[in-house]
DNA sequence: ACTTCGACCTGTTGGC
DNA sequence: TGCCAACAGGTCGAAG
């Protein structure tokens, strides 16, 4: 269920325990995630040292000398960091073992993520060619964003859950973010003005740095063999909050469905 | 080039 | 209390 903020605290979480560390072994219980995990990954990654712990978008990446390995926690992944007597539950599907004795597991029972394999240039791999920007990046800003949306028929939340105009807006953030900027989420996306744009912009930035910041200081031990990982409960604004009254106007809040989603907005408050 | 829609999968929840 | 349908925070790739 992670959004860009949890994918971010996942990162953080799971980077003290691999940095520098040396891969010994890589254990697949189950191949068929989104895709197959590439079924030559041990033999890939095994006796390499794990450089660096990234992100793009929503995709964790471990980078080693001979290439990367791509992580994506669909809707239900997740990553922890074990031992080797931690218990194995069902859906967890690989491990990533390092020489300190730590264990990178992943878990996920609707296997919508994937463990992919590159030895390239990660910003040329298929996944990741034609992403957005990051939405803390600088370029990320409304001018940007007005001249992607030109005429563009699509809703505005469409537009800005799309990644080819900017990565990490889920579908919970896409409606936080509307309600907060005051836009209506069915709204033409061309329609929207630079002016808008600039407060929604601002709304999304503001979002992420706050659910991120959360959840940092919610982070205590990645490890949290018995518990959840480092996900966090959120203050949500309209999202879940249907029939519920509007924070700001007290009117109840709307759900609709967009492109078999859920939306939650306040009709009098976003235009 | 743009938009919509189906597909992938299992666990949880809410209504009857 | 139990059953079943609906739903869940992603996103690619095909089809129109």
């Amino acid at each position: 269920m992670p959004e860009l903020p949890e994918v971010e605290t996942s990162r953080r979480g799971i980077e003290p325990h691999l940095r520098n560390k040396t891969i010994t072994d890589v254990i697949i219980r189950q191949h068929k995630l989104r895709w197959p995990i590439p079924k030559n990954l041990p033999a890939l990654a095994t006796g390499q040292k794990v450089r660096q712990i990234c992100r793009r978008a929503k995709y964790i990446y471990l980078k080693l000398d001979n290439g990367c390995i791509i992580i994506h926690l669909g809707m239900s992944g997740s990553l922890r960091i074990c031992t080797k007597h931690t218990t194995v539950e069902k859906h967890d599907h690989i491990d990533i073992c390092v020489s300190n004795g730590k264990i990178l597991r992943l878990r996920d029972p609707r296997k919508f993520g994937c463990v992919l394999w590159t030895a390239d240039d990660i910003n040329e791999h298929k996944l990741f060619k034609s992403l957005g920007p990051e939405p803390l990046d600088e370029t990320f800003d409304a001018t940007y964003l007005r001249n992607k949306a030109g005429k563009r028929s699509c809703s505005i939340k469409s537009f800005i859950m799309n990644s080819h105009m900017v990565v990490g807006v889920g579908n919970i953030y896409a409606s936080e973010s509307l309600f907060k900027a005051g836009i209506n989420p069915k709204r033409r996306a061309g329609s929207v003005s630079l002016a808008r744009f600039e407060k929604l912009v601002s709304a999304i930035k503001n979002t992420l740095i706050e659910s991120i910041e959360q959840g940092g200081t919610t982070l205590k031990d990645f490890t949290a063999e018995d518990g959840q990982p480092g996900y966090f409960a959120q203050k949500l604004l309209v999202y879940g909050r249907k029939d519920e009254p509007c924070t700001v106007c007290g009117s109840p809040i709307k759900k609709l469905n967009q492109q078999a989603r859920s939306t939650f907005y306040c009709s009098r408050c976003q235009k």
